[in-house]
DNA sequence: GTAGTCAGATTGTCCGGACATACACATTGA
DNA sequence: TCAATGTGTATGTCCGGACAATCTGACTAC
């Protein structure tokens, strides 16, 4: 069966971005199976009425995403792998709530502090100086799910206590307009302390799974400095790794 | 003072990673301070005698590494960024030694075993069939530090002792003529059992740091699946991610 | 029968150009 | 003074074409 497939000159969606969502799409439903070849560009690019480049575009956003791979003097097909999720910058919330886990927030600290060495090196800012710091614990189904102690450069957005009770804080930063880039992770384990044992409802020495953040936006700069501590029991980081040769 | 770039036409490097290569190594080098601008790419192309496509072709890849922003109407530059480096697909092997770190393998176990139907799954091929097991304790200045189990594929390469002991098994893989591509990884963490303080000399009921890894290469094939665990005060992970909007 | 060779197919690289779009800045208007 | 408007500049998108590099498979020669 042949794949049917169209763009719609008159729309301001850029061609390439419209055929790569459509493959996308066939490829993610299984219209495209894997290991399917896609047929040639020049073919491919005359029966749209686009010209190669475009369709090389398209094709090579979805290579990029692992979901395709070239071979010259074979054609390109869609890889034969079960898992073809991107990696993303993940939000826990976001994480939790497609997961249909209802996710909860509590603020249980939203306040401005000075900046100590370590902070102020993470976000660029001065020693000493403003900086926001809010602690949460969230929640799943009710019950404690990890703490998230997390500090913002000032001056950034207005951290209102409401807001980060309904959302996450990826989603509250987006909405500020600001563009996340990357951000540089660490995670490891401990034992827990008394005070985190506490919070958590786990007992003192039980593993934690711990996660350090510092998010950067499109510009490079540091828009957020993250401390993180996981129940191991109901969390644990998935994720997706593509090499770049 | 003005970069000084050039290509070599006959070199068979294209053209546009030549001009990636040297604006990248610029950039590291400082020579092109976070923040510049890049100047427009006609008048780039023009002086070194390339279209515009190609000086795009050149700056694309960078800024998909997170090295530049492009910003319509202002011109390309350098993000201010104090991280760099690209997220890599890691092997613990090079991770230690890039660190100084003098890794070594103790190979525990290297035989033929039956698919478990948790391995079958992970490696697409029949339960019940051949699957290499490796079990291997890596070591850093003498102290262990991980306990590798990992299972792979038959027929793909000769797991040699010697060469496990030697090296990694990433770099096995490559050196078999396995292009690595994407890997699915979980990590989580969990208190240590008997069996496992042993081997790491560690407590029992110690935090430890798991993952679980499956490797593929570019064809979408699964090459080798992982489970390790970690000593969490000696081991963490450490990465960069990159949004892809 | 095996190895080497050749042709076809397909992607990889590169060119030169055209117009659209968004941002920064200066100008103009209220 | 401040907002709206215009203008220049740079990237974003798209085109049509050309040749090179590489893989597959069939054919040929030994």
């Amino acid at each position: 069966m042949q794949l049917e497939l169209r763009v719609d000159r008159s729309s301001p969606v850029p061609l390439y971005f419209q055929l790569s969502q459509q493959l996308e799409a066939a490829i993610e439903h299984g219209t495209l199976t894997p290991g399917s070849l896609l047929g040639n560009e020049i073919e491919l690019a005359s029966r749209l009425g686009l010209s190669r480049p475009t369709v090389r575009q398209a094709i090579q956003s979805l290579v990029d995403k692992g979901l395709l791979v070239r071979r010259r003097g074979v054609g390109t097909q869609v890889v034969h792998s079960q898992v073809k999720r991107p990696l993303e910058l993940s939000s826990l919330y976001d994480d939790l709530e497609a997961a249909g886990q209802h996710p909860a927030t509590k603020v249980l600290v939203n306040t401005v502090v000075p900046a100590s060495p370590e902070i102020a090196a993470a976000l660029g800012v001065p020693e000493g100086g403003d900086v926001h710091r809010v602690e949460r614990l969230r929640l799943a189904h009710g019950e404690p799910m990890a703490y998230l102690c997390n500090h913002l450069p000032p001056g950034l957005l207005d951290l209102d206590t409401a807001q980060l009770e309904a959302t996450g804080l990826y989603r509250l930063l987006r909405t500020a307009g600001i563009t996340l880039h990357s951000a540089r992770q660490s995670i490891g384990a401990r034992a827990a302390t008394a005070a985190e044992a506490e919070r958590l409802t786990e007992d003192e020495g039980a593993p934690l799974l711990t996660m350090r953040r510092t998010t950067f936006d499109d510009t490079g700069r540091a828009v957020e400095f993250g401390d993180h501590t996981y129940r191991p029991s109901r969390y644990s980081f998935e994720f997706q790794l593509l090499v770049r040769p």
